[in-house]
DNA sequence: AACTATACGGAAGAGCATTCCGTTACGCAA
DNA sequence: TTGCGTAACGGAATGCTCTTCCGTATAGTT
């Protein structure tokens, strides 16, 4: 798993919604405690899933909870700041792969990417249709950064005539996102195999 | 939605799986009051959803919330009980269209029909899938009962070579489950259009 | 009528999210 | 360098919920 450079960090603090003024500057030990908080998140959700107690996360940063909260007051906030970089990578390899591959193929390949990438965030494909305000601003971000993504891919597809018509790429983000979720005592590859299966469904035109 | 006659209240109570001693008769007060929270939950379930706080529904049953937990340990017991009849209904549904219906239309019908059960109730599609084990029996019912179900549907239309073979019915069930789950902000025909889609994706062998 | 096991109710304990405010200490200006 | 205004901190306090436990009430039997 890769770490944080300073750029990187730097658009994470951004991204905490909390500079309101944009003339005042931040102050160095904020900085260092979303940037702790961070990191923290990060582990406890690799390791408990999203959905794990503040408490865990403020300790493992050596903050207080109150700092937790007045930098990310929503917890998709959080979540939505540790998995930047990573849905904006999810994002522009549908670029990539448009490029390099057949429209089907892309499209197919793209699909299985994002299916990974959900499924292996503990609880994440849990957050993202549990209907709890706490996660709120978590969908609008993925729906935000995806859906023109797997557009493009989706629109080439179907103008080769490869996919029916009546699809849209929210209607396949949101779909593929509820197939994603873990089930207990289940063989993990299940959620990949039936999502291929769908997508074989999403054939013709 | 119908009342409960005599004999599901009497089939709900023996399925409060606190009857530990065959011998002993159960007394009539809490033979009423089981019956109170039955109906207080269905209520509170169809209106809140299955995770409503326990205390809403003892309010409306008009006993303490240890009454609740003395009859239902686990939130499960109590979902299983109200939803029983409409469970076995939807298993026994399966025998009948198989006989009235040609091997693919009945099961696309019966997954249809299912869908859209599981998609009414608010909250039980989460609930088969929150890993809380306060709900492990649920998906342990819906799977005994159902499971069987499916299985003579699918294997009909798996003979008559309308379907891959590659799937089972638990896979089936599993998958239409979590693409049941209502998602907030979207149309609700959503879900039944991607199952549909998905169900597109078993044809063939 | 008395007795006993069954069942009741709700107080108590524990966990977690979220708020609030007295205290700390950063960073600018003199 | 010192002093001040304020951003930011920490964690106690509040509130909600689940779950357990036990003293009390009562149905059903003798």
């Amino acid at each position: 798993m890769r770490m944080m450079g300073p750029t990187d960090v730097d658009a994470a603090i951004q991204s905490a919604a909390l500079n309101r003024d944009a003339t005042r500057r931040q102050r160095a030990d904020a900085k260092r405690n979303v940037v702790a908080l961070l990191e923290a998140a990060k582990s406890v959700f690799a390791r408990t899933g999203v959905d794990a107690p503040a408490k865990e996360i403020t300790d493992l940063a050596g903050v207080g909870v109150g700092t937790l909260y007045r930098h990310f007051p929503r917890r998709s906030d959080l979540i939505v700041a540790v998995l930047q970089h990573e849905i904006d990578a999810c994002a522009r390899a549908a670029t990539a792969l448009s490029a390099e591959q057949a429209p089907w193929e892309a499209l197919t390949t793209w699909i299985g990417q994002f299916t990974e990438f959900v499924g292996t965030k503990r609880g994440l494909a849990t957050a993202l249709h549990s209907g709890d305000p706490a996660f709120d601003d978590l969908p609008r971000y993925f729906m935000e950064h995806l859906e023109p993504a797997l557009d493009g891919l989706l629109g080439a597809a179907r103008a080769s005539g490869h996919v029916r018509a009546d699809v849209t790429a929210r209607d396949i983000l949101l779909t593929v996102a509820l197939m994603c979720q873990p089930v207990r005592g289940e063989d993990p590859h299940l959620n990949e195999r039936m999502i291929r299966i769908f997508i074989e469904g999403l054939r013709h035109s």
